[in-house]
DNA sequence: TTGTATGCGTTATCAG
DNA sequence: CTGATAACGCATACAA
């Protein structure tokens, strides 16, 4: 009889089954068991409550079942969506999820990388921007939106597929003079490719562009320069805006509003990532949308990779145009 | 000499230090150790790189160092930011945090109950809707604005006080006729008592209001027909609005400004939770704020209480009312 | 104060 | 195919 108010064990179950421990562990693992067996356990299993103690099964197998996650914060729409669904794709699999916020600062990234190890976490998932990140061998690591070497998976949206749409939509859409606007260079990511397809696309259609990239560094106010140097008479010579994500879109529209340039009539902006207010249907801005599901599943998917040796080094996402208020429609 | 490639443990670092493996286990546990002996040990875990493995503890201790956050989801921004300042709290007193979305279906609520406890955490937050959910004994529960017992910590800011500061700050603006608005009233809980802090100060200030809850079954359309009804001539004849939620008064105002309603001019609105569009400054929409880090930090706390006996039963927390834009300044 | 030894719940090995 | 038993890493009661 197992000890009132504390869980059953499988020996409780084996007492219970009149069976071996041993065979209880073969019927929880889903191994070959005689039939008669296996009903008797199991049926011990449903009467006792049986669940097996996860602490146990970690200290014997060496695996917790626990992917660390490792991002800057869930504040931003694009994070807080991607953890979102991450957890549900690992628990989906019956993995845990061993959550790190960064807080885009450089120096935890290792820390936390250490502290996953220490935990001992299969896998890790990583949105990290350390120039000179160092990535442990041995264990299952998964980067997203940016690629350090054949041997660590990378996943990501197409970011220059992206690119190259917005350009052909503003063109699409009318306009006739535009600029890439981003911020936060430091590294050379995969997102650093929306400005490399956004160019490629002008350059093929003739459409006159322009690029501004700010460095970590420089004080927002750069942004408002150039679009007051754009300002002619109070018109302004841009009519299309590509900017590098939803966040600086949104600054920038608050800026332009301020100027007293209508958006989208005077002034169409596009952004990326496709973040959604409230969750609803409708976008914050008009933007190039990542799968942020697909992603997300992706990495759980290849983290949890057996065989991590012939595992794809770059995944890419397909994205999509949406509209969101801010290109005539 | 630990093998290569695996992590030290505590049999390791005692044969490092030439100690007894128990002496290991004070000096990390920080029980009074001999001076030398605690020297040793500490030099041989630098030397070894030692961390201790969890799994072997909590299969020792019964304690996982893990406690269950039980949410809808992470896409409101108002959980999104629950759950990560309930993360960095959680993390800062080494624990760690088991996330479980619910996705507002009531019968998953008592799943994941059963979830965590199978998975042996040491505490459950939860912010849940089931209208008969049943507590769990013998494991710190604390709930996120809903009130069970008093043998069932909540923890939630101060609805009554929010509703009451949103009717005398519509007021004090100059609305002279105003409505409060929610939706989702199936089960009572503390923002419940957002309306009748409202209502309890319109009373008081002699302010004419209205009232409508739609019921989670009502189709939303019943809010417009309620808009509508009060146009007269093409102008309202309401002038000021609290809505339950954030979110709710965003789709409102998106149906005010359909019916050419101007916001703040016509109508002043004021929303409840404090979201902020991608963690800037700015506010959604003029708003009662709620404490979300205060919150979060004060249901780690005492999920984490070790003395369970003699906790408050309720806490409640300021808010505070800030411009966003939908009332005038 | 320090050392020794046991058991937490599980899986895996080996003998039957 | 099944049963018995050792080992995983740690905390702790007990012995020295």
């Amino acid at each position: 009889m197992p000890k009132e108010n504390k869980s059953p064990t499988m020996a409780d179950v084996a007492r219970e089954a009149g069976v071996a421990l041993g065979t209880v562990s073969r019927v929880v693992n889903g191994e070959p068991v005689g039939k008669e067996f296996r009903e008797k356990v199991n049926e011990a299993i449903r009467k006792l409550g049986y669940r097996y103690n996860p602490s146990g099964r970690a200290l014997r197998t060496d695996r917790t079942n626990t992917v660390a996650v490792i991002i800057p914060n869930t504040i931003n729409p694009f994070f807080s969506m991607l953890v979102y669904h991450i957890n549900i794709a690992l628990e989906k699999h019956n993995y845990k999820m061993m959550l790190c916020f960064t807080e885009y600062d450089r120096d935890r990234e290792p820390e936390f990388i250490q502290l996953a190890q220490h935990n001992r976490v299969d896998g890790i998932i990583a949105l990290t921007y350390h120039p000179s990140l160092v990535i442990p061998e041995g264990i299952p690591f998964v980067t997203i939106d940016r690629f350090f070497s054949s041997s660590v998976p990378c996943v990501s949206s197409d970011n220059f597929g992206g690119g190259y749409l917005a350009a052909r939509k503003l063109k699409e859409l009318g306009c006739t003079n535009v600029a890439f606007m981003r911020t936060g260079s430091a590294i050379t990511n995969e997102p650093s490719k929306r400005r490399d397809g956004f160019v490629s696309a002008c350059v093929e259609m003739g459409l006159p562009f322009e690029v501004i990239c700010l460095e970590d560094s420089e004080p927002f106010e750069k942004f408002e320069e150039f679009l007051t140097r754009h300002l002619e008479h109070g018109r302004m010579s841009l009519d299309g805006l590509f900017v590098g994500t939803d966040s600086l879109a949104w600054k920038i529209i608050r800026i332009l509003r301020k100027m007293n340039v209508r958006v989208p009539e005077d002034v169409q902006v596009i952004g990326f990532d496709g973040s959604r207010m409230f969750g609803e249907q409708e976008m914050i801005v008009s933007t190039i949308v990542q799968p942020v599901r697909e992603i997300a599943e992706t990495c759980v998917n290849t983290v949890l990779t057996r065989d991590f040796s012939n595992v794809p080094s770059l995944i890419c996402l397909p994205v999509k145009y949406a509209y969101g208020g801010t290109t005539k429609e």
